[in-house]
DNA sequence: AATGAAAGCAACCGCGGATAT
DNA sequence: TATATCCGCGGTTGCTTTCAT
């Protein structure tokens, strides 16, 4: 037999916390301690659904929570953070103390996904620069006709032509960890050494982490498998796309937006430089690396974004081919080109957007 | 001052791994 | 070992707030 039932489900109360029912919950677990949700609320005296009391307590009540807006530092975490691990709040969360994974899904979702994912591309003189045009975020109040009139009419002429099909979001990508067996040790291995990362053991569990220690690391898509590494080509992230174009390159990719200010981060052997003007809704990326090879690489990646926006399947197909056509490139692109076609065209229409 | 669209966010829901029986 | 429930997480919903019209 299992466990006796979570809660009843009748009679329950939902809904919005009161202040009342905020005094008993925050009383009863300051004289008791977190835990046992099934018969917090039987205990306390409250109509919740444990499942409820824990998420009041955790997201609102507990006493080490951070009140307030979300700092600029806190912001550049959250970005690092997410272009490596994908939408792992909780885990994100762990790096912002006081901050939860509730609050920052909801800035993610409101303030900063926008900014990272819906960007458009145009065309430049430079060679080796994308420019990339944030949307001006839309003030809060009613929609003016006009602006709804002008609306009307954009989506109308932008039909005439073919669009890019919907950028999807890259999905989370699956956690590169290993469940810490007794045949490991918590140290790095050779192979990761010679990847500039390290190994970091959470709880039971490896993590392949950068070394620089304020450059959150993007998680290369490995895994070890039977002692061995083997490299998993799916392009679901940005890491992947940028690993795909620059396979020869060690290290990982991050994007990171530093606010009005040039910068420049190096992970392992990769550089991704961000210029973000006065206005601060342009914003110029320059993708290079260290060796002179892949920087080869990496700019014709980049050159891919002078193409007319509505790049058609075919020119999709020709740059594929044309990466491929590089000797040093072949063999590592061979498995790219091998994937499914549809993934492919994604992952340019993502590396576009 | 009234209206209503959009933004912000607290809370709910469902799923899957962990765990108790 | 099988089964049922707990717990925590991520996605989604819907209420509240804001503010242009």
């Amino acid at each position: 037999m299992g466990r006796t039932p979570c809660c009843e489900k009748v009679g329950m109360k939902k809904g919005r916390w009161t202040a009342e029912e905020d005094e008993i919950l925050t009383k009863y677990i300051q004289a008791n301690g977190e835990g046992s949700w099934r018969r917090l609320p039987k205990n306390a005296g409250l109509l919740r659904c444990g499942k409820s009391c824990r998420l009041r307590w955790v997201n609102y009540l507990r006493a080490d929570l951070k009140r307030g807006d979300i700092s600029v530092e806190e912001e550049n975490t959250i970005v690092k953070l997410h272009a490596s691990l994908g939408n792992r709040w909780s885990l994100i969360a762990s790096h912002l103390p006081g901050r939860t994974d509730n609050e920052i899904k909801n800035y993610w979702n409101t303030h900063l996904s926008r900014t990272i994912y819906t960007f458009r591309s145009r065309t430049t003189n430079k060679p080796d620069i994308i420019t990339l045009t944030l949307p001006p975020k839309r003030k809060r109040g009613r929609t003016s006709r006009w602006a709804m009139k002008k609306n009307k009419t954009y989506c109308a002429q932008k039909q005439k032509q073919p669009l890019l099909p919907a950028v999807p979001l890259p999905p989370t990508p699956p956690l590169e960890t290993e469940k810490h067996s007794s045949t490991h040790e918590n140290t790095t291995t050779q192979e990761e050494e010679n990847l500039g990362t390290n190994a970091v053991w959470v709880e039971g569990e490896k993590e392949i982490m950068n070394k620089e220690d304020d450059i959150w690391g993007p998680y290369d898509k490995e895994v070890i498998n039977g002692g061995e590494w083997d490299q998993v080509l799916s392009f679901e992230s940005f890491n992947d796309i940028m690993n795909s174009y620059c396979p020869q390159a060690s290290g990982c990719w991050t994007i990171s937006d530093e606010g009005y200010r040039e910068s420049s981060e190096v992970v392992g052997n990769k550089t991704c430089d961000h210029t973000v003007t006065s206005s601060g809704r342009e914003k110029r990326c320059f993708f290079s690396a260290k060796a002179s090879s892949d920087s080869d690489l990496c700019q014709s990646a980049v050159q891919l974004d002078h193409k007319d926006e509505s790049v058609s399947w075919e020119q999709h197909q020709s740059l594929l081919s044309w990466l491929c056509e590089d000797e040093d490139w072949e063999k590592d692109l061979q498995s790219v080109c091998e994937i499914d076609p549809q993934k492919q065209k994604d992952m340019v229409d993502w590396f576009l957007s």
